[in-house]
RNA sequence: GGUCCCGUGGUGCAGUUUGGAGUGCACGCCGGCCUGUCAAGCCGGAGGCCGCGGGUUCAAAUCCCGUCGGGACCGCCA
């Protein structure tokens, strides 16, 4: 037999057993010929053996432990470890597997390169932080699942070869060998399909399922992603949200043992106000204040703009100096500002800066009752668009006060009534904040035929779903009437022939019976991330790529042979010499 | 497409500002000693294309240009 216990799992109760551990020597402290401690390490952690006799032992050989659980003699007991009270004594050794010396240390107590740690992410498994993180995102996973069904939610899953569609990211691209020179693209998400579950009466559907876009990685971005996919019949967005709110709190509940404070909620247009970001950290202060209405007169010609706000860096003045003022600025020109207008709060409360030679005493003393200035404070402000200011100033408050991630505790917010068009494109077509099967505000439907200026002001409904600034997902009542859909197709300047051809097989679903459904998905490897106090997803992933999407371990993406292209109907454009010399 | 940070024995770092022999620290590794340790201890030892290429210089880890790799971010991510 290979094993009766778990190493982590012996205990005072288990003395006098004989019992039989397998793993990793985690340790070894030798004293001589007979006298060795030798740490042995599973999943579950680790138990002191004791060996006797000789043994060519080194770190990480893995090796199968008999002997007797006894309890560890007076003054030896180790607080710090779980099984500190025990030992396994009389030990006989059988060497299952010899290792060398690992290419890096498992108990770093500095962080390891992660080109080495992704080349060997085996190795890497082993560490305690992943071998926690990959357990958390497993209890995740199937808290999420048993509440889901406890909704009366039903478990499909959809195809991974789909059609290509022009719509939203890059599509990852698969060559159809039977059909040359056609094309199956990944699915970014189910979106359609789940769509046209609705229409085939699944009622509630949920997957928690594999998306693929092409699009640059991040921190938070993978190539690849885990989703929990949600639709639902017969409901809107209220009901979306308490299904969501209770996977995501039976997720946070497996994992901390206690349900998440009640999420906050918040318009669109507030969180853009307030924090500059559709996915508001709320878990600290440095607010964005109104300032447009006070300088409605001013003759200072950096003020005369559609909007001015300002954030108070409070104490800012005495701990930021010129420079660091200066790398600020400069952060936000390359973000888009024309510059960063500042004031340092004096000792008097007066306002010190470049600019106050332009402004009236009324206007300064405005300016700092707006903000609140205390001597010491710093007032940062933007003037240029409102869509600018706004987006400048939320980075901005995000560079100076946000915490760590896993500070603050869980800060949920629900961002509702997004407009169903975020911008103006070089056509005069407005562009679709979220997809265009989104379902306006009722109230809001009569606008969709007006101005370009109108249809900014539509308001949709979506929703998001965000946890201490990270944007966990997004949802939406979609569109069920051809009326509607029509209306909002016309807005967006695609034609009844481009829209049978762009989503002609939903359109057509939608002929035969479609009911009221609304939806929502989030990304479960953010969650994880945040519940296991990790700031980048990597560590949640078992096997992740780099940022440039490769993976060091199998060395993806590689060359295929000619022979294979040609099977395919494909010729490569741009061979590289990398290529040439590969093959 | 762009901005910034990093690259020095297996690992983590210092050295780079102000050029002067691969100079140093901690961990690991190898050998020896050691019967109650637990990040064991003590003694000894091995281990380097300073990412790569070019340039400046009497002389480059150090300065300059390029390039590759890793990371953070902007754009992008309906």
């Amino acid at each position: 037999m290979l094993r009766t216990d778990y190493c982590g799992e012996l205990g005072v109760g288990d003395v006098g057993r004989e019992v039989v551990v397998s793993g990793w020597v985690d340790r070894r402290r030798e004293h001589g010929d007979h006298l060795a401690f030798i740490d042995l390490r599973d999943r579950s952690g680790v138990v002191q053996c004791v060996v006797d006799e000789r043994h060519d032992l080194r770190s990480e050989y893995v090796v199968r432990i008999c002997g007797k659980v006894r309890p560890r003699p007076e003054g030896t007991v180790n607080p710090n470890l779980l099984t500190g009270e025990i030992e396994v004594g009389d030990c006989t050794v059988e060497v299952l597997s010899t290792a060398e010396p690992l290419p890096f240390p498992l108990h770093a107590r500095t962080e390891v390169d992660e080109n080495v740690r992704l080349r060997y992410r085996y190795v890497d498994l082993r560490t305690e932080r992943l071998q926690h993180n990959l357990e958390l995102r497993a209890k995740v996973n199937s808290a999420i699942r048993k509440a889901m069904e406890a909704q009366r939610f039903t478990e499909i899953e959809t195809p991974m070869l789909v059609a290509s569609t022009p719509e939203g990211a890059r599509d990852f691209v698969v060559p159809a060998r039977l059909h040359p020179g056609h094309f199956y693209a990944l699915p970014q998400s189910p979106q359609i399909f789940k769509q046209l579950c609705m229409v085939g009466g699944i009622d509630r559907y949920y997957q928690i399922a594999r998306c693929l876009r092409d699009e640059d990685l991040r921190a938070d971005r993978q190539f690849e992603f885990m989703q929990l996919d949600v639709e639902a019949s017969f409901v809107g967005q209220d009901e979306i949200m308490v299904f969501i709110s209770e996977a995501v709190g039976a997720a946070v509940a497996a994992v901390t043992g206690t349900v998440p404070p009640e999420p906050i909620y918040m318009s669109w247009t507030e969180a853009m106000e307030r924090y500059g970001s559709d996915k508001p950290d709320v878990r600290f202060g440095l607010e964005l204040v109104e300032l447009t209405g006070l300088f409605a007169d001013t003759t200072a010609k950096v003020f005369q703009v559609e909007c001015v706000k300002g954030i108070n860096y409070t104490g800012g003045s005495k701990s930021l100096g010129r420079n660091a003022i200066d790398e600020l600025t400069r952060k936000c020109q390359q973000w888009g500002a024309k510059g960063l207008a500042w004031f340092r709060v004096g000792d008097d409360g007066a306002l010190e800066g470049a600019l106050t030679k332009f402004m009236s005493v009324q206007e300064q003393a405005a300016l700092g009752l707006a903000m609140d200035a205390k001597p010491g404070d710093l007032l940062l402000l933007i003037a240029d668009s409102r869509r600018k200011a706004r987006a400048i100033l939320g980075l901005l408050r995000l560079e100076l006060g946000r915490p760590p991630i896993n500070e603050g505790g869980l800060n949920f917010v629900w961002v509702t009534d997004f407009p169903l068009f975020e911008a103006i494109d070089d056509q005069g077509h407005p562009v679709a904040a979220h997809h265009p099967f989104t379902m306006p505000h009722l109230d809001d439907v009569a606008l969709l035929d007006g101005a370009a200026e109108e249809l900014l002001a539509v308001r949709s409904q979506a929703y998001d779903l965000v946890l201490n600034g990270w944007e966990l997902g997004s949802g939406s009542v979609r569109i069920h009437r051809m009326d509607i859909q029509r209306a909002v197709f016309r807005a967006l300047g695609i034609s009844d022939e481009e829209a049978e051809q762009r989503f002609g097989f939903l359109l057509d679903a939608f002929r035969y019976g479609a009911p009221p459904h609304a939806g929502f998905a989030f990304g479960i490897d953010r969650l994880v991330a945040i519940l296991a106090g990790e700031e980048n997803i990597r560590e949640v992933i078992a096997f992740p790529k780099t940022q440039s999407g490769a993976d060091p371990l199998s060395n993806s993406p590689t060359v295929i042979s000619d022979r294979h292209l040609d099977e395919l109907g494909l010729r490569i454009k741009f061979a590289d010499s990398a290529r040439r010399l590969e093959l």
